[in-house]
DNA sequence: ATGGTTGATATTCAA
């Protein structure tokens, strides 16, 4: 049975609760699995999602920061939670569907402003959190699954409007693309988006800096869909709903939908 | 080189 699932990162599901309705009105994915929910699970407005058609759902929140959601149609159960590299964030949950497809939902770091470890601890937490995944899908290989979310890096040169500009800008530096690649290959992780879209400037995100940012366009794909080789090529339709990002009182990223026929 | 905007919460931090 094909399912459609979408990934978003909201920014605040309690101040943006009409637009999460609105896409799943609009869209009417069978899944969608938000980030930046900036709430703890009992203040995250679930009874609006559910009276849509959305019963279902696992999450993990916090008191203004992180939380992740994922709401469904179909019939989930939890499959665990990770606090990689011992933050104390809520990064991360996964669900399983009932023909056993695990559904990874993950908010990486940002990483604050400046690449540099030594000088900015938020950057290493965010490379020691991609290590920890890498170690996770090592020691424990993920088969039919699915994994989504707001990665914050833009791994490839066509995911960012100037490569050689932000070789030195959080989310595009080399060493995140490398650790980045690393917690994929561990987990055998193709990038669906990109094995169904594989040429061309590609964005899921645009800073609320920018003025004009549709005629600007100087994005970044930070919001990302993979899945284990066993069940990939079960994906299609790949797309990134850019109107979304021009909806009142956007959230800064846009989401990111795949069909899977399984 | 710098500053630009937004959200949650508190009078700043994180993104």
């Amino acid at each position: 049975m094909p399912f459609t699932l979408a990934t978003w990162n909201i920014n605040s599901v309690r101040l943006r609760e009409a637009l999460v309705t609105r896409l799943l009105r609009e869209e009417a994915p069978d899944i969608l699995c938000l980030q930046e929910c900036k709430a703890p699970v009992e203040k995250m407005p679930l009874e609006a999602f559910a009276a849509l058609g959305y019963p279902w759902y696992v999450a993990r929140g916090q008191k203004g920061y992180n939380g992740v959601a994922i709401l469904s149609k179909l019939p989930l159960e939890e499959a665990g939670a990770a606090d990689h590299a011992g933050l104390g964030h809520a990064r991360h949950v996964a669900a399983r569907l009932e023909n056993g497809v695990v559904i990874h939902n993950f908010y990486v770091p940002a990483g604050g402003d400046t690449p540099d470890r030594e000088v900015n601890v938020k950057f290493g937490q965010k490379l020691d959190y991609l290590t920890a995944m890498r170690d996770a899908f090592h020691a424990d290989r993920p088969e039919r699954a699915i994994l989504v979310g707001d990665l914050n890096i833009a791994p490839r040169e066509d995911d960012v409007w100037n490569h050689k500009q932000l070789l030195k800008i959080v989310s595009h530096t080399p060493i995140e693309v490398e650790h980045l690649a690393q917690a994929q290959d561990a987990g055998g992780w193709i990038d669906v988006t990109r094995a169904d879209i594989p040429e061309g400037l590609l964005y899921s995100w645009w800073s609320y800096r920018s003025p004009d940012w549709d005629a600007a366009d100087k994005g970044r794909r930070l919001d990302h869909v993979w899945a284990t080789p066993d069940i990939a090529a079960a994906a299609h339709s790949s797309r990134i709903l850019r109107a979304a990002r021009g909806w009142t009182q956007p959230s800064d990223h846009a989401p990111v939908f795949a069909t899977f026929d399984l």
